[in-house]
DNA sequence: CCCTTTTCACCTAGGTGGTAAGAT
DNA sequence: ATCTTACCACCTAGGTGAAAAGGG
């Protein structure tokens, strides 16, 4: 549903006081929520293929540095309203962490001695399968830089942003504290929430001044997920079968289309 | 090389009027142009795919239509210089007829009667294999909606577009006149001159009164082409499948890679 | 007859999880 | 023991000309 309000939409500009955001696939991401959603995060770029003569671009483009990284699955998409359609407006997404612990995917005790890994309270116990779950394991590491995505259309008019949805399928995660590529760099084994923010370009020439009041950021619960770079759970592993579309590979019988 | 200068630099803005064009694989061009280039306009979109559950949109995006329009090639992109880095341009094409004949492919005399083919004067005899050749054959179809193609980055800063090649591979032709995915409308069997604009985009208030000040137009002859709905010249279609990469599959041995 | 449209096999390009080997 | 990486088969998505079929 419509959600998300920031920290308060009061001294808010005009331009984005009344903006709001619907989560796309909603039902979707509540499927995986349920099960405790994992996304991978990968370190390699993709072996550089041979290049015939060395060729290094095509199409006018230098050839993208081919990368293995992954998008996030299922895709963060939401419908605006609310924008103003003649003003111009940038969107982008960033992900802070849900909390100061790293995890570990186990039987809560792997050996002799006592067993120290404890399950996260905001962890709800669901977040299992079989007997294993996800244990909180000690302190999260250093966050990483905090990285945004700018959506590649940015900027553009309210009008532009409020016609259709707006997908963020080009955002890749990795785990390589030296990428640059420009991909949000997350550690494996911490939690994350997404978060989407609304920034109204303004043109006033002090613009600066006012930063604070440009912006409106969004936040939906169901979208939170553990870094990963291999799965854990294995009915997120089937959940992402079943519903990834370049996953079909790996389908079996031909339940719900 | 670089060239293309409109009708005379004189009385435009400064933002502007050093603007240089550098056409890119100017070569391949030119090998392109002395057998006569041709390139396939189509009228259909692609066979709408069975989509499970009647998806239309996927990634966020309404699907496009997928269409069999075709890309040009060799794709047309070039090398600027001469820009404000700071000030925002717009960069597109469009595409004027080079004559006011259609054209036809053949041996000049089909039969019994006298021959009414002749060689354009504008058109090299060398634009001929084995026997056939190009021939005038009448006068050309009322022109098409002149379209334009903007590029799909615009409007953006100068250093942004000097910074690296800038490729039209984007742009698509067709000779569907009802054509309404904003594709380059061409009549099949009459030739056509590309034409790049760069436009700068004026903060003026007035900025109207100086449009025809703003914009600098490049026209390099060594990209005109005949538009067709399949190739006459079988040396053409020899060159295509060497040269682009997608045609790989109907290549023999392995020369010149 | 000449031109156009449709369909096809074969590519490029790149997004999936599986799997086995590697790293700590 | 647990986590990470490299490589792979198998998909989606779509850009090629060939060849056959269609149309005036």
């Amino acid at each position: 549903g419509w959600a998300g309000e920031g920290p308060g939409a009061s001294g808010k500009n005009r331009h984005v006081c009344h903006a709001a955001a619907r989560l796309e696939m909603g039902s979707l991401w509540e499927e995986f929520n349920r099960l405790g959603t994992e996304m991978i995060v990968t370190k390699a770029g993709r072996w550089e293929p041979e290049r015939p003569g060395g060729l290094q671009r095509w199409g006018g483009h230098p050839l993208p540095t081919p990368s293995l990284r992954r998008r996030m699955f299922p895709t963060f998409q939401v419908k605006l309203s609310g924008l103003d359609p003649l003003a111009d407006y940038v969107l982008l997404m960033d992900f802070i962490p849900l909390d100061d612990k790293r995890y570990r995917w186990g039987w809560g005790n792997g050996g002799g001695g006592p067993d120290l890994g404890v399950l996260s309270p905001s962890l709800p116990c669901r977040y299992a399968f079989h007997s294993s779950s996800w244990l909180a394991a000690g302190r999260a590491e250093p966050a990483a830089p905090g990285r945004v995505h700018f959506h590649p259309d940015s900027p553009a008019k309210g009008a532009q942003w409020m016609r259709q949805i707006v997908s963020f399928d080009k955002l890749k995660l990795t785990n390589n504290l030296l990428d640059d590529n420009g991909h949000i760099i997350l550690n494996s084994m911490h939690r994350y929430q997404p978060r989407f923010h609304v920034v109204f370009v303004d043109p006033r020439h002090d613009s600066e001044r006012f930063a604070h009041q440009n912006f409106k950021s969004f936040s939906f619960p169901e979208t939170q997920f553990m870094a990963v770079t291999a799965y854990q759970n294995h009915r997120i592993t089937q959940l992402k079968i079943a519903s990834n579309p370049f996953a079909k590979g790996f389908r079996d019988g031909d339940p719900e289309p």
